[in-house]
DNA sequence: GACAGACTAGGATGTTTGTCCTAATCTACG
DNA sequence: CGTAGATTAGGACAAACATCCTAGTCTGTC
């Protein structure tokens, strides 16, 4: 366990402010503040505020990767690990609530910018997609395990934005039940 | 039909800019040079941005009743109707592949923004939520139609983002499909 | 054709932005 | 202790931004 160095907190407070402000309402002055840090130190740490946005993006899919491994350790059957997915929307309620979904956000939020990261950030969109569709696959839905991957995708996605927009936390709840009868209609109509 | 002033083609083209490139990052300079009229220029018609931003929701949730109130009158039955609905999605595919749902970008953006104008925004879900939820009352799901609303509300939505991230129009048929049986399967349980 | 009011152009203003520079301080090692 | 390299602070910089100002040009009316 490394000690964090200012590169790492600069990091950190970058993603919970690109996360809650957007990534281009997010000054440089707002993560000097936050990290309580010069401003002009900044450069000698990214050359850009790019730069920036790529470290998190980085992160964020590396911290991704690692959760997609625990789930894949700690469910015994495809379908928990599946229902580990869904519960996310549980687990994170109320920042769901008040941001939206940090990935879907972030990806739309680059798309209108045309940012050069936007590729990167859909990344963190196929690292679930592709995992989700293993797990549909082991569930023995071999033909069609991308459709419920993207479909899955879809749904949590549309919970995460009317979520915010409405201001709703039992919307999830009430979603994120429905989403559990599907699954489990999945795992019956196995062929 | 009256002649179009340029106050309408500034709120017109500011419109169609907050839109494909977001609110914040469309400058006067973009709308003045998309308008073909001088940025100074612009606050004789307007006293500041979060008004142009204003005329522009307003624009959009009139234009949004109209179209409600014609599915009304063209739409024979509640199914109908709610199927015009969920098509809206196929007539505007490009364009929601790419910049995504013109409604959901917007209320996600000015959320993180935290915009004074932000409830306004999400009177346009609201509007569609009242007139969905009506539909499927008419339909006989009296009891639970404000939840099929939402639900048909966020599945939408999931399918823009998506479509918006992995820039697919593929994607966006296979959901409609899925939702148009969703929605026979609604009045086949009309209790 | 003169005059008022609606409209427009283009530049000025002050602030905020991302970026860069330099001098100072810390840290580790000989 | 002394010195080199890593790290920092704080201000300088130009560009971009929303906003404001003023002088000019239309347009319709008497």
């Amino acid at each position: 366990m490394k000690d964090k160095t200012t590169r790492d907190h600069i990091v950190e407070a970058a993603d919970q402010l690109f996360y809650q402000q957007g990534y281009e309402h997010t000054s440089f002055s707002d993560i000097a503040h936050s990290v309580q840090i010069s401003r002009g130190n900044f450069y000698y740490h990214f050359k850009s505020k790019d730069e920036i946005l790529d470290a998190v993006i980085h992160v964020r899919l590396a911290n991704t990767q690692k959760m997609l491994e625990r789930w894949e350790i700690e469910g015994e059957q495809p379908v928990d690990r599946i229902r580990s997915f869904i519960h996310i929307l549980i687990a994170n309620r109320a920042k769901i609530k008040r941001y939206g979904c940090p990935v879907g956000t972030l990806s739309t939020e680059l798309a209108k910018l045309d940012h050069g990261s936007k590729d990167e950030a859909n990344e963190l969109f196929t690292l679930f997609r592709v995992w989700l569709r293993r797990q549909f696959k082991l569930l023995g839905r071999k033909a069609d395990a991308d459709k419920l991957a993207m479909h899955l995708l879809a749904r949590s996605q549309g919970v995460a934005t009317l979520a915010n927009a409405f201001h709703d936390e039992k919307f999830i709840k009430q979603e994120v039940k429905q989403l559990d009868d599907w699954l489990n209609s999945c795992v019956e109509n196995t062929v």
